[in-house]
DNA sequence: CGCCTTTTTGATAGCCGTCAAATTTCGTGG
DNA sequence: CCACGAAATTTGACGGCTATCAAAAAGGCG
């Protein structure tokens, strides 16, 4: 039994996970990945709609997309609302409650999802005796950060088709890096969605979106996009490193 | 004149700085001060004007501001400029540039500054035995993400006047936790930096300058700027968080 | 299959960008 | 300390882009 147990632990692990050059243990060794892989042990699976954890909810975990799609977002008393990411497999949710302990957003899942729990004292703890790990970690949290600035940059200065342009393009590189399709994948997010994320309203985005296919360079059939001429489709946005 | 030189390390140390409380060392004990103190031995100083670093340099220390005031902007092969953030004393620069090793933005002085220099890799190896210092740095890096949230909500959602008023409350508070007036003080920046960082063109800037100052919310005095009324102006804005 | 949500498209209005010119401020050198 | 020129700021007029309002069409879920 104490095999079957040990077989069980290893195949939820990270040492096994499909995810493992993607998510929290890329430039471990074996038995680094082994350690983080005691920590992250619990999982937990959301469905579609359902809420990942809550804005003002005590923080105690990141956590790891295992499976599945996220958006995060932010919503004022006033009722001004935001998504400020979209999420995607391996990726970290939850960096943003470690300044003040409170979940400063909420995270809903797109799709059924599932997630790994990380511990964040554990985290701490572990990377105290595992260098490459809080390096790792650390690269993380400031390539977070390089993101919003992008993103900054994309709705301080570009228009409407721009903008658009720029979030198709960082979808089409995340599917990629992923194994699936640049050039041919569905949203899984609504135009009032994307609209919230690039600062427009959804009817703008669904202009744009006629806009670029009406210039051949998307074919839209509702969430199932195709993106046409990868590099036409870049000069629109004027080169810039889209969303990073 | 061992004696000499221990003094003239402590001056220069976290120990004895006056903005202990509001940089790197916040939540450490005098002896972790001093280690910490140690490593960031070294301080540089910039004109008006100077670059403190530009971007596609190679990173090595961040930087932590001891006198005077910075802007950070991102500049793209296409000539889209944008100013990502304005930095006072206490706040740490450079935290974008872990996660690839490079500089992604320049940082300016927009008066005559200080800083000190920590070098990274230290300081990743001495908050392996301070677990209050990797704390508050984990902290630090968090913050910045939810700052570059709640600018991403007012370059999404607010109008200009909600904007400047967002951001004059943002400079009042930061100016107050210093020690300084909330209502009265000399922004250093011009309105094209102020409207690039806000998402707006200079002369929207300046109109929306002179439309809170007919509203006698506040006066406006080129660069001297008076707050007649916090509590009108937060209405103004919806009462959002303010660029936390 | 039917209802509700999402998306598309059109018409109109308002905010902000652009261009322009006058005025003030600031930095430099005499 | 003053004077000059460059830079920054203010204000006006106009146009374009996007928000808003509205309605129809398409898609998805029970």
């Amino acid at each position: 039994m104490s095999t079957n147990f040990d077989i069980a632990q290893l195949r939820s692990s990270c040492a096994t996970c499909s995810l493992r050059e993607l998510c929290l243990p890329v430039g471990l060794n074996d038995q680094e990945v082994h350690l983080l892989g005691e920590v992250v042990s619990h999982k937990r699976k959301i469905r579609r709609g359902g809420y990942l954890y809550h804005t003002s909810t005590k923080f105690q975990t990141l956590y790891a997309i295992k499976s599945g799609f996220f958006k995060t977002c932010i919503l004022e008393e006033d009722g001004r609302q935001q998504v400020t990411g979209f999420h995607m497999t391996g990726e970290l949710l939850g960096l943003d409650a470690i300044s003040g302990d409170l979940h400063t957003c909420d995270a809903i899942a797109l799709e059924n999802s599932e997630v790994c729990e990380i511990p964040f004292a554990k985290l701490e703890e572990i990377s105290r005796t595992i260098p490459s790990l809080m390096r790792h970690f650390h690269r993380i949290m400031s390539r977070e950060i390089v993101r919003d600035h992008s993103i900054m940059l994309l709705l301080g200065s570009m228009k409407a088709e721009e903008r658009l342009a720029s979030f198709l393009l960082n979808m089409s590189r995340r599917f990629a890096i992923r194994g699936y399709s640049e050039t041919s994948f569905i949203l899984r997010m609504t135009r009032e969605e994307i609209g919230s994320y690039l600062g427009l309203k959804l009817e703008t985005v669904s202009r744009a979106f006629s806009k670029l296919q009406h210039e051949t360079l998307i074919t839209v059939n509702n969430k199932h996009i195709q993106i046409l001429d990868l590099d036409r489709l870049k000069l629109k946005m004027g080169n810039t490193s889209c969303l990073t």
